[in-house]
DNA sequence: GTCTATATGTGGATAGAC
DNA sequence: GTCTATCCACATATAGAC
């Protein structure tokens, strides 16, 4: 916590931490984070090969200085767009399509920037790991968050029965997660089709698919007793 | 190819082979191919450890075996699918309800399946790792008939220009991957909410959810010219 | 704070006896 | 075909000089 915290300032980038927490950004996103070695980082970074254990302690420890530098960002955006889903709708239910925007959008907009693309990368990887610890980094980085869209999800969708919102999360948490991070299957089906979309038009195509997942009918199934 | 294509028959467990290749998918399918050790393997099949070397090659040789012996029986199913959706629509378009059922539902029911459920993650977890050599086994398991899925769902949805079909494949392939492997993301978020549903009540959901976002308006947008 | 040297463990792969 | 013993590369981590 403390300095981690605070988004990278380039300017500083000469500093030994600075670029140890750089480069090991780099290529925890393109090999993921088991099939990177510290040494690799270290020769990255061009410092020796004690500096990440001095700077961090080790290697779990160096990912969750990543998450520390970078989270703040986009959790900060999604709560304000939040924010202002609840202020326009008043004591009304809130709208959906907002909803969406505001989980969604710095999501999209870091997966599609200079800065943010890598980072993107490392919380998709990190959030299908079967290792738990860094399912767990992930789980205390965004679920708080999550828990309050869920909760206003609910009161936009109060047709939605607990079991039918369970399945449609999932959808959702695929969709947004195989857009962020450009899966190459398709790439490989299709050829590159994206289309050079900007960040918000992808996002508008994110949002359209979901929003019909979420509103499309329920199926009516013989409720099952709860225990 | 040969005998490895056969499904497994369990009688034949004793074999150091077919022990080697099922403890392999046990292991992978929990760690993940890259935090497996072949020495973990080789002691869950209670083998040598010269053994994979001498039967398979090596480790990603294994891995490839595995494929080998899953991978048909579900595209066959897949395949027998579609050929019905095209009987059914003789000279029209197929139906979109009825490709989605064709090409998830294979899927789906193997990922409920006591047989299948390892193979369905590896399947998982090998498509999203960063490393190429395990997605080009993906690749050459299942895109042949993802590209004929593709080519009637073109006839299916025509409204649907390259770039909006680019994103929404997305989307479709996130929703069928993390409703295949029920990501542990929702049930921190919800606990298990699931509802005990069977796999074909998932696979109702799924596509539901995955129909209406394919069935979404497309937003117009200024044509782009391609070059 | 920085660096070299090294401790200690584990990985995949193989040689060669039986 | 089966097994033991071992090679060798590379991993994380640390001790201790400067």
């Amino acid at each position: 916590m403390s300095a981690a915290l605070q988004p990278v300032d380039p300017a500083n980038d000469t500093q030994t931490r600075q670029r140890i927490l750089l480069a090991a950004e780099r290529l925890f996103a393109r090999l993921g984070y088991g099939a990177t070695s510290l040494r690799a980082i270290m020769a990255e970074a061009n410092v020796n090969t004690a500096s990440v254990h001095y700077y961090f302690g080790g290697k779990a420890a160096l990912l969750r200085a990543i998450f520390d530098m970078r989270v703040g960002a986009t959790n900060a955006e999604r709560e304000q767009l939040l924010d202002e889903c609840e202020r326009a709708a008043g004591k009304r239910a809130p709208q959906l399509r907002g909803l969406l925007e505001a989980f969604f959008g710095p999501a999209i907009r870091m997966s599609r920037s200079a800065e943010g693309q890598d980072f993107n990368q490392i919380t998709a990887l990190c959030s299908v790991d079967p290792d738990p610890e860094l399912r767990k980094i992930v789980h205390d980085a965004y679920d708080q968050l999550a828990r309050r869209f869920i909760t206003l999800l609910r009161r936009a969708c109060p047709q939605l029965d607990e079991s039918t919102l369970y399945w449609r999360l999932h959808c959702m948490y695929g969709s947004m997660m195989y857009v962020r991070t450009q899966n190459g299957r398709v790439d490989y089906l299709l050829g590159d089709a994206s289309g050079g979309l900007t960040a918000e038009e992808i996002l508008d195509e994110l949002v359209a698919f979901v929003e019909a997942g979420f509103l499309a009918p329920a199926k009516a199934r013989p409720r099952k007793k709860s225990r």
